[in-house]
RNA sequence: GCGCUCAUCGUCUAGCCUGGUCUAGGACACCGCCCUUUCACGGCGGCGACAGGGGUUCGAAUCCCCUUGGGCGUACCA
């Protein structure tokens, strides 16, 4: 065990999203390599907007991508009495005061320093107030900022960064109704928590020098601090929903594998060489924050899809059988009476980008009745293919060794008979066998299915040709 | 507006710190050819970038400055 400690902490407002993910993963890697300790917290101040479905959504995805964690999950819901003192300890210290200020004051305030070219921070009104308005006036907390000098940090990923103190605000760490608010609970947690280092997003830079200042106040100790660049669209903005799916839960449904989307996401701003597959464990061994670059990235599906074809070419059958059986269970097939399922996988792992794509390309193994495409059965399935289907069914009846050479031998004595060529042959038969045009290989399917299904299907279609 | 920050092929990136080995390498996508019973896989090849301008230097993708462009922040959200 080292003393590296670093956390995850997202707020359950929604879903895990590819950003989040990255973050976590990022961490997860550290603590990981480092023999640390990887801290889950979820950041809830904020009620209204906090759901359990959320916290279940989040830890749901974070077990499908296997970041384990070591410490919590904590709730910083069920914290409020450790904050409530910081808090009450830093009135007492004069380092945070009452600010009786309304809100519409304090948005008209803006807006007028807004207009005239000025920052649009708290103008200090309260900072030197000697007493309440009244008694039982409504009032937030204000954390008293330094006023001047300034306020650095080295970013373990982009370096210095400095901050000049009047940018910074007097920014409230409770609000009316007395919750604490993110930036005070933030810091409170992460040093109570003993955290070493901060992996966070980029879009927290600016509240890093705000954050420091309160470490300070409280006599914690200044943590380090990485922060990585944000995860974009195609057209560079933020990503958000009109992009497409960000969530990561929602690649599992589109048929994603976890180990596709941790070596994207892992390859989305940081690098080591030319290497663009890694496994979880080389990951491990090989991440490091000082090849994470400092631009932001766009996020980009079709190598994610690539990634993901990947996974499922060099797959284990077993494995993906079981969860091939969920997929089709989606699409309304039941698996019970059909092929073993690793046979299944192993005729669609090199042709499937998806679970979902692998799902219906092997609906047809299952399936009691085929569905025949209309075009195909049109071109394929014509009456004068009676003659060559039934030499088919004639060679595959007298075929000894129903294995893929065995029916290969097969179909050579049907291409002497007829003196067709496989290409003549092989459409008529798969699409008497899977219904369309696309499939396997025949050969494969044709072992895959079975001989006593493979002739049924033969002889059924007979009945069919037109 | 102000503050912080970033900038190599369409995209992810190597190279940049420790200038010359870079006529800038790899990957995804795209295009072409090959393989082939379909669809794919695969193999081979192609297209394609140092944002712009100054400077420093014998020499700059690499160092410095400016411009431009992007991202983030500027909440009683996190």
């Amino acid at each position: 065990m080292s003393d590296l400690r670093v956390r995850f902490a997202p707020s359950p407002t929604g879903y895990l999203h590819i950003g989040g993910a990255r973050t976590a993963l990022f961490n997860y890697l550290l603590a990981r390599k480092e023999k640390g300790t990887f801290i889950l917290r979820i950041e809830d101040t904020d009620v209204a907007r906090s759901t359990q479905e959320s916290v279940d959504a989040i830890l749901q995805a974070m077990q499908w991508l296997g970041f384990s964690h070591d410490e919590g999950p904590f709730y910083q819901s069920e914290r409020f009495d450790l904050y409530r003192s910081k808090v009450q300890q830093l009135l007492e210290n004069g380092q945070a005061y009452r600010c009786y200020c309304t809100q519409e004051e304090l948005n008209a305030k803006r807006e007028a320093a807004l207009k005239s070219g000025g920052k649009p921070k708290y103008d200090g009104t309260c900072r030197n107030r000697t007493a309440a308005p009244s008694a039982d006036a409504p009032f937030v907390v204000r954390f008293k900022s330094p006023l001047d000098g300034e306020t650095t940090f080295v970013d373990r990923i982009k370096g210095p960064i400095t901050f000049r103190n009047e940018e910074l605000d007097d920014i409230i760490i409770q609000r009316t109704d007395g919750t604490p608010t993110y930036n005070f609970v933030v810091v409170v947690d992460d040093a109570e928590m003993g955290l070493t280092l901060i992996v966070r997003g980029d879009d927290h830079v600016n509240n890093t020098p705000r954050q420091i200042p309160i470490y300070r106040a409280l006599g914690y100790p200044v943590p380090e601090f990485a922060h990585v660049p944000m995860i974009l669209g195609a057209d560079k903005s933020r990503l958000s929903k009109r992009h497409g799916a960000t969530s990561v839960m929602a690649y599992r449904d589109m048929g994603y594998l976890p180990e596709a989307m941790v070596n994207y996401l892992v390859r989305l701003g940081w690098s080591f060489g030319d290497q663009e597959i890694f496994s979880m464990d080389e990951l491990v061994e090989k991440f490091s924050l000082d090849n994470v670059g400092k631009a932001a990235g766009v996020f980009n599906p079709e190598k994610l899809l690539w990634l993901n074809a990947h996974y499922i070419k060099t797959g284990d059958p077993e494995r993906l059988g079981e969860l091939l059986k969920e997929y089709l269970a989606n699409i309304g097939v039941d698996v019970a009476n059909g092929p073993a399922l690793p046979s299944v996988v192993k005729t669609l792992q090199e042709r499937s980008h998806t679970m979902v794509e692998m799902a219906e390309g092997a609906a047809f193994y299952f399936r009691n009745e085929v569905v025949f495409d209309d075009d195909a059965v049109a071109k394929f399935l014509t009456i004068d293919k009676r003659p060559l289907l039934e030499s088919v069914i004639r060679s595959l009846e007298e075929c000894a060794d129903w294995t893929h050479d065995g029916i290969s031998l097969a179909f050579k004595q049907v291409m002497e008979d007829t003196g067709l060529k496989l290409g003549k042959i092989g459409p008529s038969v798969r699409v008497a066998l899977v219904g369309g045009t696309t499939s396997p290989g025949i050969f494969e399917v044709l072992e895959v299915l079975g001989r006593k299904v493979s002739l049924q299907r033969l002889e059924n279609v007979l009945t069919i040709l037109k």
